[in-house]
DNA sequence: TCTCGGTTTACAATCGATTGCCAAATCGAT
DNA sequence: ATCGATTTGGCAATCGATTGTAAACCGAGA
């Protein structure tokens, strides 16, 4: 490896003179800038960039630690992220903790001792030592997607439970009363169980009751959701409505439904969550609610900047809206004695 | 930050001392052992990565360089990938190139000197100083599912050539001659052009023709797919069936002929790439080719151990298969007069 | 010739670890 | 008590950069 003492060297100058011309900190003559630029090019030097980190305690990367980043969800808020730190001169190092506790802990300690300067984590569960830990290392955190227990972190989150209350919102509207759920492990994320408390709270405000066997806990993939769909259909009571927790999930249900012999929406509506590509590309195309990407990328990326400045003001919780978006998966439930009519007025079906 | 001085000081001993109970390297007496130990969880002392790195040269850090991990085929090359480079106890620091030359250069500065010990890259040119800069390095470097021209790096794809032949084949059998293809740029990359190219010289040889305006140059994404589909519908001859070079523009193109009213299979046929998970939740599911993404990663994670072991040999090429995956999305053309059974017993159709 | 102020360059310490080499301590055998 | 072998532990150099401090240099004015 050739080494800013190799430049100098050849350039009959001192390191420290090699180092100002690289990194423009001090004038140098301009003969003497011009001995040692050809140096370099010459020996094609460039600087180790672990030294320079070593001496400067910063390495200009930032973490970010996800659950999975085939989930397309994750991917995008990975490229989103990517793409600003760039901006900001910082390059990003990717790590999927594989929704495995062990995996998630072990690479906080890999990257938190001078490896990164900063950390963006979606961490697998609301209570966790994976914070904590960064905290003490007092390594700049900021947490997005999922919501952490500690309040000394900054997050920035959706407002699940209030998407949970539209989606319920939505499929009451549309006059559905026997209706399903699939969602994540209980009391993990603060994502998918906070949509389930809001979506239950709005259905039981309206007199629907959302029982224990018509709520399926799978993993958000699609597999899974596949695999609550095919439950809720030999296991569950009859729905005309299902309220799937990702799009993956949701991708699956459709898949499971289809199997079965239901049209959706005409027999059976399927509303998903995320609003990625898998909402598109399905027939029929799921309504969904859309994840303020831009928004969440943006807000934990100029966070975790302001951290990474010594800016410590208190943590605070940055909270964005999911707004629906209607496509074709959702319709009125297939013998609705309600109106159909958006604005209450009464266009009776079949039976009226 | 706590430093190794402090746990000495503290635990009554050297600096050596600490080191060695730490990385387990000389025996170190069981009474001093436990004094070090102590001393470490009282001060909750962790290494600082980048001074053992600059130490030993080594990282234990292998990067990953891609065009966009949005991709699924991607997105399941990067999680395989660490996988497997975890389990050799290495991390792994995914970047994108986001399909642009000038990041692509630059990402491979960043890391090329003391960052990463290995280099997993999939280039978006095939003759591209990347890898030549790469070389230039002396970093250990293997290319994977694109060809480089460099026959000095290792190399592991997949038989492009062979696999479009196969997708010619296919169509022919079900008695296509009416056919298209959507693709990606002309010789980047070295896999959709390869592809489309044993797709051409195999249409040839059975004496049908691929005319210019039945290849539309796409962009490997959902809405290029369905743009260079339209395009086609609009600007192209009539077809019977279309080979997409990979699953997200087969995707798309599924959705523009459902716009346009037609009906997949029956009308026309689609034939994707990559068996992701894209090919599962369209509707019709994809017909296509099914990546053998544990082989690709596997000889490339295992290739760069090697070379990061120092075992050089003359580079070589390590050429796995895409096998066919049949699903709904491809039949016999509509009007078709060929026998319609598999293995010759002829069933005429309405015309017979 | 000497001094002064400003510019240009170099010395040497430092970041936080690892490691080759040597010294001290311990032990058993004669 | 002495010697040699074996453990155990520490000193100091090193990895490749950055940077505070000080020295060297140069032309101008006294």
């Amino acid at each position: 490896m050739v080494t800013i003492y190799d430049v100098a060297k050849k350039a009959g100058v001192s390191a420290t003179t090699v180092s100002h011309v690289v990194n423009g900190t001090r004038t140098v003559a301009p003969t003497t800038e011009k001995k040692v630029r050809d140096a370099i090019r010459t020996l094609k030097y460039r600087p180790n960039v672990l030294a320079r980190s070593l001496r400067q305690s910063r390495s200009n990367v930032i973490g970010l630690l996800l659950p999975d980043c085939r989930n397309p969800f994750y991917a995008e808020l990975a490229r989103s992220i990517e793409e600003r730190a760039y901006k900001s001169g910082y390059s990003v190092m990717i790590c999927n903790s594989s929704y495995n506790q062990d995996r998630e802990r072990e690479y906080v300690e890999t990257l938190a001792n001078g490896r990164v300067d900063g950390l963006i984590v979606a961490p697998l569960r609301s209570k966790s030592e994976t914070i904590d830990a960064c905290r003490d290392r007092g390594l700049p955190t900021v947490v997005v997607d999922r919501i952490s227990d500690s309040v000394l972190v900054d997050q920035v989150v959706i407002n699940n439970e209030y998407a949970g209350a539209q989606a319920a919102k939505y499929l009451l509207k549309l006059g559905h009363r026997q209706i399903g759920c699939i969602t994540y492990l209980e009391n993990w994320t603060a994502t998918a169980d906070r949509r389930l408390e809001g979506f239950r709270r709005t259905l039981n405000e309206a007199g629907v009751d959302l029982p224990d066997d018509a709520v399926v806990y799978s993993d958000f993939q699609f597999l899974g959701g596949q695999a609550a769909m095919e439950e809720l259909l030999t296991k569950g009571p009859i729905l005309t409505a299902v309220f799937a927790c990702n799009d993956l999930m949701a991708a699956g249900a459709l898949i499971a439904l289809r199997r079965a012999g239901f049209r959706v929406p005409d027999d059976i509506s399927v509303l998903g969550f995320d609003n990625s590509i898998e909402a598109v590309i399905t027939s029929p195309a799921l309504t969904t609610f859309s994840q303020p990407i831009a928004d969440l990328c943006g807000a934990s990326v100029n966070q975790l900047l302001q951290l990474m400045n010594g800016e410590t003001n208190r943590p605070r919780r940055h909270v964005f809206n999911a707004p629906l978006v209607e496509r074709e998966s959702c319709a009125p439930p297939p013998s609705n004695t309600k109106p159909r009519g958006k604005a209450g007025v009464a266009v009776m079906d079949s039976k009226g």
